[in-house]
DNA sequence: AGCAGACATGGAGGTGCCTTCTTGCGCAGG
DNA sequence: CCTGCGCAAGAAGGCACCTCCATGTCTGCT
């Protein structure tokens, strides 16, 4: 994160630089559609389950934008529009793919976690236990 | 990304599912910080620049939740507590590295990208030029 | 007694993302 | 002639996140 130093700021950190671009809720869905080569925009909008035309056009907006996919449109009839990764944003999918790895590979130890913290609020909802300090638990500080 | 089908939906993707719980504006941040060490609240809000103390609560609690890290009070007085990564936690550090490199590295393509797109609109800002056809430019398909 | 230092919580309000609906265009086909 | 397909863009509304401000507790200092 190269701050070594005392402070961490919002756009100190690349990782924030990346996830404000990328890190809503579609971009990721639509790179990786578009992982196994070019698409037209309503094979897209078929394959990204859930996304709503306007938002698909947003986003593949946002991502051309950045120079991640290309845009090509035949002027057959009906027009087709055609979108594409660059090697930019194909080289996006390594440290994504790395980060779908880690999930997969963890998402057992985080639902298990999860699950431990909330039932270990449910029972004493209590805010101050009449027994003592209790080091976790009820966080009245 | 797993789905060789022809659907990805938004939690099929394990990315997503990462980016819904630490996707959001503070969560890396802090994460980021405690990569060297256990650090006390008031000390991890001086250093993650601009945070307000109720969202850093709100984020570490988040974060404990989710096993990332710990939550340890050591009650002196005035009450102290220290965070820390867990082991669960300081594994996400790898794949989040990745990408801060990717964003690093490729900063500098993705901002001339982005002037080019944004440089390319601004002079015909009609969205029908009278000539013609114009397969990049006017996105009047 | 009163205040301050360390942590947590609650409410009110703003802002931006996301969703749905609607309009526009250009041409082929019934 | 009117309707359909494929793509884009606009307006309006909802909701989740984030911000600021205020309150609460416990104890030790002045």
């Amino acid at each position: 994160m190269s701050a070594r130093h005392t402070k961490i700021t919002d756009d100190d950190c690349p990782v924030r630089e990346v996830l404000n671009r990328v890190g809503d809720k579609w971009s990721i869905l639509v790179v990786a559609v578009l992982r196994d080569g070019s698409m037209r925009f309503s094979d897209l909008r078929r394959s990204v389950d859930g996304i709503s035309q306007r938002m698909l056009t947003l986003t593949l907006r946002g991502l051309e934008r950045d120079g991640l996919v290309t845009r090509t449109v035949t002027p057959t009839t009906p027009p087709r529009v055609d979108y594409a990764l660059t090697r930019l944003g194909r080289s996006l999918l390594d440290p994504i793919m790395a980060l779908a790895e880690w999930a997969e590979k963890n998402r057992p130890a985080i639902l298990s976690a999860r699950w431990r913290f909330d039932e270990a609020d449910r029972p004493r909802a209590n805010p101050s236990p009449p027994g003592g300090k209790s080091a976790r638990g009820a966080r009245g500080a």
